[in-house]
DNA sequence: GCGACAG
DNA sequence: ATCTTGTCGC
């Protein structure tokens, strides 16, 4: 029983996949589109057996206290190498495979990488919130694209990220005195609404509870 | 042609 | 992503 819709096959060359990014990303919804968080999930993929096998994590928190409702692992041969800007298909499957197992899907999701901050806006936030249909956003901790002025030192602070005459995310500084991350809407979800999210989940650490968590169970730590 | 380049 | 110990700083 398949929870999600296939909206094109995985098994694609470079070109298919860049093809499919720009026909999906007509479809994306970039304000505002769900009701009440009551849980919101991390996403996050590891590899096993020198790459061979991905090994995607969900792990579902509450909104209010940010304790584990429930989690699952999904496991696929890895479908390709990575390619700058292909990362969805690389790891998407894993993840829909993860999402299958869940009992009740999270009211957002929280993925590893970018939103729209992407060449195409088809970042893997916004390629899994069009998959699933969820609201979606996306967490990196690093730069694919975009340029930015000074990011404000103080938590909570962020700057636009620009690409042309677009903002495409934030660079938040979710915690004070480390390295910035780069918030993008994925799907369904507006830039500031993608920022506050994610510092709802945020805690102590730079890297919010969702990707924490996730990370942890991908990379079987 | 020369860099840049999520995870 | 992954390979990996100690080490600097609050």
């Amino acid at each position: 029983m398949s929870r999600f819709p296939g909206l094109h096959r995985w098994d694609v060359s470079p070109a298919e996949a860049r093809a499919i990014q720009q026909r999906l990303r007509q479809r994306l919804i970039l304000e505002d589109d769900f009701g009440p968080v009551a849980t919101v999930a991390g996403v996050d993929v590891g590899f096993e057996d020198d790459g061979t096998l991905a090994r995607a994590a969900v792990v579902v928190l509450d909104h209010a206290d940010l304790a584990v409702v429930e989690q699952a692992v999904g496991r696929c041969p890895t479908p390709m190498p990575y390619i700058p800007g292909l990362l969805s298909f690389r790891e998407i499957p894993a993840v829909l495979a993860a999402l299958e197992d869940l009992e009740r899907l999270p009211d957002v999701l929280l993925c590893d990488g970018q939103g729209i901050a992407h060449p195409r806006r088809m970042g893997i936030a916004s390629h899994l919130g069009l998959i699933t249909g969820l609201p979606s956003i996306g967490v990196g901790k690093s730069r694919l694209i975009g340029t930015h002025g000074p990011v404000p030192a103080e938590r909570g602070g962020w700057t636009p990220l620009v690409d042309g005459d677009e903002v495409i995310g934030a660079v938040l500084r979710s915690r004070e005195g480390v390295k910035p991350i780069y918030v993008s809407p994925g799907h369904r979800v507006g830039l500031e609404s993608a920022v506050r999210l994610v510092m709802d989940c945020v805690t102590r650490y730079k890297l919010p509870e969702t990707t924490r968590a996730a990370d942890r169970l991908a990379s079987a730590r």
